[in-house]
This record gives structure tokens, C-alpha cells and sequence, in this order.
DNA sequence: ATGAAAGCGCTAACAT
DNA sequence: ATGTTAGCGCTTTCAT
């Protein structure tokens, strides 16, 4: 194994040109002739030349990189989100930094500028916690940047977006349940992701007003933990057991997980699904395709949302303007809910 | 916005100092005067100086980088695995650089060959294709690369490797349906993870033949598709049913995945398990613990998979040498497996 | 304690 | 069509 990398000057010298002839040669310039061409590229091929992306970046000021921060890498949302991150960037011919900020803000900042160190060409944040208050603290957001399923409420103008209509979907959601005969329907929340967990509560209360359906408060149960360790399948038992008697027939849930929550709950406490409780979750992550009964839910475009804002921070790179998306989630029907009896 | 990033040498004119004061200063160099060093990190800090990796990188010749590599981002297995990686390399300072292979060997070279250009300083690959026989292909592997349950038979000295206990494990899980009182165990195999599934499928002979119990060809079922998109789940799925009229009572599943598809079609057939079909599956994902019943399986320490190939590759980069390690699945029973009535 | 100069490996003006 | 010369923004001898 060859100990030290073959450089530009070590061809050069093997060929009997100059280092700038390699380099020409090596990128197919026009400016070299054919037969040197081939003649270099021969010899670079023999030494195993390797060419070296830090150099080239060093010159060319593009790292051919891109940043991308996730909450959590093994995130079944997330992952499949970065999935579809993934295949554009790469057929677009940059690699991908992944880093997890376990929606902790100061984890986050540290990610995004450990980016801008690096000298990335772009940048993807999801669920952040970053509002426009923040702004010094992120120093100056000097690249691109989209920001996925955003948490705060940053001026639109702030940053670019990719984000799920999480009011549509939670109207999907209830609708679905009310056209099922359902009018006692309860809400499961999570307090820790306040926009989309407030935009759901709002998309449930419309769709309810909107059908003349009583609304009470104890019908809505939203967990004020923090994010410590306690995960969304937990809120969601415990969310569970304390609408129980409250003789709701349909149940809205945050995600999936707490959906999944749910439903286990009510394996314990002997309740069926469908036949005495409807439940809907929200995501559409693979995992309700398994549960018994499989899961009713709002199903977001996981690789389209990545994809998208990949798509979005390319055009952006190549100095054009894009608009804002607010992709449209659809509702995926299986066996968690039912007609009412 | 500053358009232009701010270098050492624009604090350097600023502070009437040389570049080189500067860079010391910066990296709190003890030949700096305590009060200069202050004043020019002052400076920095108003100038919002934000140093360039790439630079640092070109002269130390370090980019703390790693690249990975797994089959798949969205796979809830490898996810795990890589978050277990991505702890630890950040609090090593290194930043990880992750890329896709589906299963693919030429993807698997290309991110390798990627990851070389970039000059990462090590490299970590998940469920490898590579052999002894591709070195060339590789080029030089020039940094240190550890795999992790790679799925081919490279000598142990050419490659360092994190594995599980394939054969081991598979034991544990026929020595638990065993244990419960069975006598017809089955194998639900899947063709394409060569290695690993070779020695799952020796386990599970091994310990029937330990016990003295019988072994009929028609009990196992090993997939011999290609891994296009018929996914795992689906795998189990057809594999029961081949497997359902053979009196068996308990079934290994190459995988969880494989283990919820044989759980689905039971449902289909009114195939009570655990009551008439013991199952039990390998990884642990977090999946089997919401599927219904649970799942029986022989769990991988995902985490600390990932979090010991990237310590190994740690001292790997510091110069240590390092042995190969073999960790230790271990069975979790939950409700897929029953005694035989 | 500080600075001048060289060089990491490449690309790009600017010659020729 | 090819070579010379500068950098890109740092770290690191080697002087002073």
C-alpha cells in the first residue's frame, strides 16, 4: 500500500510535463491534445493516483458537500427523510454530513456551525429549534440553507422551507373518524414539538367546529415532559390510560409512535381497536404497517420532503430563487379504525 | 451576510500582527503573550471569524473525517448502528460523511472510492461485499477501514472487523424453541446475506443435531430472489406459507423483518402464534416489541456495534493496533414463542 | 515572543 | 497546446 498519495507533480514529472498539463489532462480540458491526454491519464492510472477533494476545495471554494442535521439518526421518520436526501445529493455528485442534535438547541447550533467550518456548500436542518432571535448565535447563516419541518416560526423570508401541512393533515385525520360516524373524538399530543403539535391541535378543533361536534377538554391530552428520555410510544400509554374513561370513540394522535402507544395500551386494558376505538396516527412510518390492527395514518411524503429540500438547495446553490413548499400529507386507511357501531 | 469569510490574515492587519501570531494565538499556543492572544481572539470573535477546515485539512493533513457506509439509511437496524457511530466520532471530534450502497457492490467501491478522494481519515462499512479478491478495485485501502458483519469470507488479517456471532446466535434461538418443548424447527432463510445467513443456518442445524432432533430439507426455506425490491418482510411472508403445511411448531427467521412477514401471513391463516407457531427473530429492532405478539428474537447490540467499530477505528487513527472483534447477540423472549402444548 | 517564508495539492490567469 | 506563476487559508520550520 502505497504510504504517501500520488500528487499532480508526481505524474507530471513521470509524464515530462507540466503539473498543469495533469491537471488539464486529468479534467478533459480542450486546451490538451488527445494523445497526451490519454498518455497522462495512463500514468495516473498506473499510480494509482487519487485525486485530492481537499485541494480542489481548498481552490475551488466548493466543497461538493452538504450538511444535514437530524434529530435522531435512527429516527424511522428521519432516516427515511435523509434517505431521500441521500439519492438526490448524491446523483447531484455531493456527499452528505450527518449529524443527530437530539432537538437539543445547543446541539444544534453546534452542528450547523461545525458545518460552516467545514465549509459545506449547504445546509439542511430538520424539526429546528432555530428562530430568528437566534440569529447571532448562529453566526452569519453564510450558505444555504433549508430548514425541514420547522419548529419555530421564523419569518418565511428567514429561511427556506420544506414543511408538511400539519393543519390539512390533522383535518384529515379527524374528518376520516368523523365520516366513520365517530362524534366523541379525542387528540393525543406532544408539547415538545410545539409548531407542528399546536397545528395538529388547531387542524383537530377545526375539523370538529366545522362539523358542529362537541369539543371538551378533557378530550385533549397533550404530554408536558420534557424530552428526557421518555419516548413518544410512553406518552402515548400514558395519554391513553387517562382518556379511557372518558368515553371518546376516536382518537387523533401526534405521530405514529404515540399511536402505537396507544393501541398497546389498550391491548392491556382489554379495549379493541377498531371495534371500541378508532385510532389515527400521523407520519406514516413502516412500523404502523405491522401493528395489529395495522395503523390508520396521516402519511407524510418522507423521501419526497428530502428530496425536495435537496432539490430546493441545488437550485439555490446554482444561484436561483425558490419558494417555500408545504408539501401535502394524504391519509393512508387500514384496520385501526372503524365505523362507529 | 459578510460575503467574503474573514481569514487569519484579515484579523492579522487588524491587530498589527503577523498571520502566524495569529494562527498560534488562535490555538491557544503558549508562545503567545497571554494578553495578545486575548486581544486577537477578541478580534476574531468580532470580525466573526469562523476558521476553514478545508485549509486545516490541506496542511495537517487531517480532515477528522470517517465515511460510512451502509446498505440502506431508512434500514431501522443499520439506523441504530450508525447512531451508535455518530456518538462516538463526535466526541472524538470527527464528523461522519454517510452514504447508501444498497446492497450493491459497485455503489459500495464508489462510496469507497468517494470517501478516498476525500481524503476521510478512516472508513467503517457496513454488511461489506467486498473481498480479498477486489483489492484492486478498492485501490489502495490507504486509510484504516474497519467492517462491520461484513458478508464475505476476507482473511481476518486483511480487513478489521466488528462482527456479531452469527452461529452463536442462531443457537441461542433454536436452543430457545427447543427449550419450550419443540421438536420441528424451521429456518426462514434469505439467500442474499450470504455469510451471515450461511452461519445462522449452521447454528440452527447444529443445535438440532446437538438435541438430537430431526432435520428434514423441507423445513428450511431460503429465498433465492434477488434483492431487488422484494423486501424481507415479504420474504417471510412467502416463506410461510411454503413452510406452513410441514407440521412445523417452531420457526427462526433469518431477521425481524423476515419474522413479522411469517407473523403477518399467520394472521392471514389463522395461524394462532404463539399458541400453534412458535417465531423467533434476529436483530432486535425496535419494531418487535409493538407487533402482536411481540417478537422472540436474538438481539444485536446495535449501538454498541457501532460504537466499538468506530472505537477500534479510533485507535486504528492513534496508531494502536487492534483485534478483531466477535460481540455477543443475546435472546430477548417476548411473546412470538411459547412451550409446545 | 513574534515574524518571514515555505508548502500542503490543486486550479486558473497569464504568458508563450 | 503547454508552461510559469500565483494564490486558496492554513500550519510549521527556521530566524530573530
Amino acid at each position: 500500500m502505497s504510504k504517501r498519495k500520488i500528487s499532480i507533480e508526481d505524474i507530471a514529472r513521470k509524464a515530462g510535463v507540466s503539473h498543469t498539463t495533469v491537471s488539464r489532462a486529468l479534467r478533459d480540458s480542450p486546451l490538451i491534445s488527445p494523445q497526451v491526454r490519454e498518455e497522462i491519464k495512463k500514468i495516473a492510472r498506473e499510480m494509482n493516483y487519487v485525486p485530492n477533494a481537499i485541494a480542489q476545495s481548498l481552490q475551488t471554494q466548493r466543497t461538493n458537500t452538504i450538511g444535514v442535521v437530524v434529530t435522531s439518526i435512527a429516527d424511522p421518520f428521519y432516516a427515511e427523510v435523509v434517505e431521500g436526501i441521500e439519492q438526490v445529493a448524491r446523483s447531484a455528485g455531493l456527499s452528505v454530513l450527518l449529524t443527530a442534535s437530539h432537538r437539543d438547541f445547543e446541539e444544534e447550533i453546534a452542528a450547523i456551525d461545525n458545518f460552516h467550518r467545514r465549509r459545506v456548500d449547504g445546509i439542511l436542518v430538520t424539526d429546528s429549534r432555530i428562530s430568528k432571535h437566534d440569529r447571532a448565535q448562529v453566526g452569519q447563516i453564510a450558505v444555504p440553507t433549508v430548514l425541514i419541518n420547522s419548529q419555530t416560526e421564523e419569518q418565511p423570508e428567514m429561511f427556506h422551507s420544506v414543511t408538511i401541512d400539519d393543519f390539512l393533515g390533522a383535518r384529515l385525520a379527524v374528518e376520516h373518524l368523523i365520516s366513520l360516524g365517530h362524534t366523541s373524538i379525542g387528540y393525543i399530543g406532544v408539547g415538545d414539538r410545539s409548531k407542528s403539535n399546536q397545528l395538529r391541535l388547531e387542524g383537530y378543533q377545526m375539523a370538529l367546529s366545522e362539523a358542529g361536534l362537541p369539543q371538551k377538554t378533557d378530550w385533549v391530552a397533550i404530554s408536558d415532559e420534557d424530552y428526557t428520555r421518555t419516548s413518544d410510544v410512553d406518552t402515548g400509554r400514558k395519554m391513553l390510560s387517562k382518556l379511557a374513561t372518558t368515553g371518546l370513540t376516536g382518537i387523533f394522535c401526534y405521530n405514529d409512535m404515540v399511536a402505537i402507544g396507544a393501541l398497546l395500551t389498550c391491548q392491556e386494558l382489554d379495549i379493541s381497536v377498531p371495534q371500541d376505538l378508532s385510532i389515527v396516527g400521523f407520519d406514516g412510518i413502516a412500523l404502523g404497517r405491522y401493528v395489529t390492527p395495522p395503523l390508520t395514518t396521516v402519511s407524510q411524503p418522507m423521501l419526497e420532503i428530502g428530496g425536495c429540500a435537496m432539490r430546493m438547495l441545488l437550485d439555490l446553490l446554482e444561484g436561483k430563487s425558490v419558494e417555500n413548499r408545504v408539501l401535502t400529507p394524504f391519509l393512508v386507511k387500514r384496520g385501526s379504525s372503524a365505523a362507529l357501531k
